[in-house]
DNA sequence: GCCATGGCTAGTA
DNA sequence: TACTAGCCATGGC
């Protein structure tokens, strides 16, 4: 069922903007950058276009909670809250490859390869996938990179996905793999994909 | 480098 | 609708 009014809230915590568009207790996107129009347009271009939205001054307690849990995770902190995401509006590919970056845990990430293997399709579609995500940071594509440990790319700047991945860093030192829907996930120490820029640089 | 890949979108009829 | 061309945050050779 189509929402009736969507609301925007965004706000800025130490310098980093953050926003979200939801109705009562769902979420239809979320946005984070350095500037307040970057958030702004991120939330416009995600929302269904066919449904009024309105940008508020002063947010429901949810919406606190959800800015504080986007601010929380770009801080490189373990957010545990399960928001309830308005998917329905992606196709069901997209919701597959949501679901299983979802379940990438703080300190690792997967690679865009691996994600196809354990969910169907091809890297490049995951790719597209984490592009247009609505839901960003919450759904964390932050931590999906490419087969080499390289960063892959980033809509916020692959500036910021790397800022995050190094906040991100737990001392992790071994693969594992996780269940996700239609397969096992293969995982990876964060490390891995520092150590790699770190060599890059010198 | 180059090409196969596959999901998605916009344009067109 | 249905089809098509073209776009990509890739991967493998």
């Amino acid at each position: 069922m189509n929402p009736e009014m969507i609301s925007l809230h965004v706000k800025e915590i130490e310098g980093v903007w953050c926003g979200v568009a939801y109705e009562g207790e769902k979420i239809f996107a979320t946005a984070f950058a350095f500037a307040e129009n970057g958030v702004l347009r991120s939330l416009l271009h995600a929302i269904p276009f066919d449904v009024p939205f309105q940008q508020l001054e002063k947010a429901s307690s949810f919406a606190e909670r959800v800015i504080n849990s986007i601010k929380a995770i770009y801080d490189g902190k373990d957010v545990r809250n399960r928001f309830s995401l308005a998917t329905e509006y992606l196709t069901d590919y997209a919701k597959k490859v949501i679901e299983a970056v979802v379940l990438i845990p703080v300190g690792y990430v997967s690679s865009y390869g691996f994600i196809a293997k354990a969910v169907g399709g091809s890297p490049r579609a995951v790719g597209r996938v984490m592009a247009l995500n609505p839901f960003a940071p919450i759904v964390p594509c932050h931590r999906v990179v490419c087969s080499n440990f390289t960063l892959g790319g980033y809509g916020g700047g692959l500036n910021l996905k790397r800022e995050i991945l190094s906040r991100e860093r737990r001392g992790y030192s071994c693969e594992k793999e996780i269940l996700v829907e239609g397969g096992k996930l293969r995982i990876f120490p964060v490390e891995f994909v520092l150590r790699k820029l770190e060599k890059g640089k010198c």
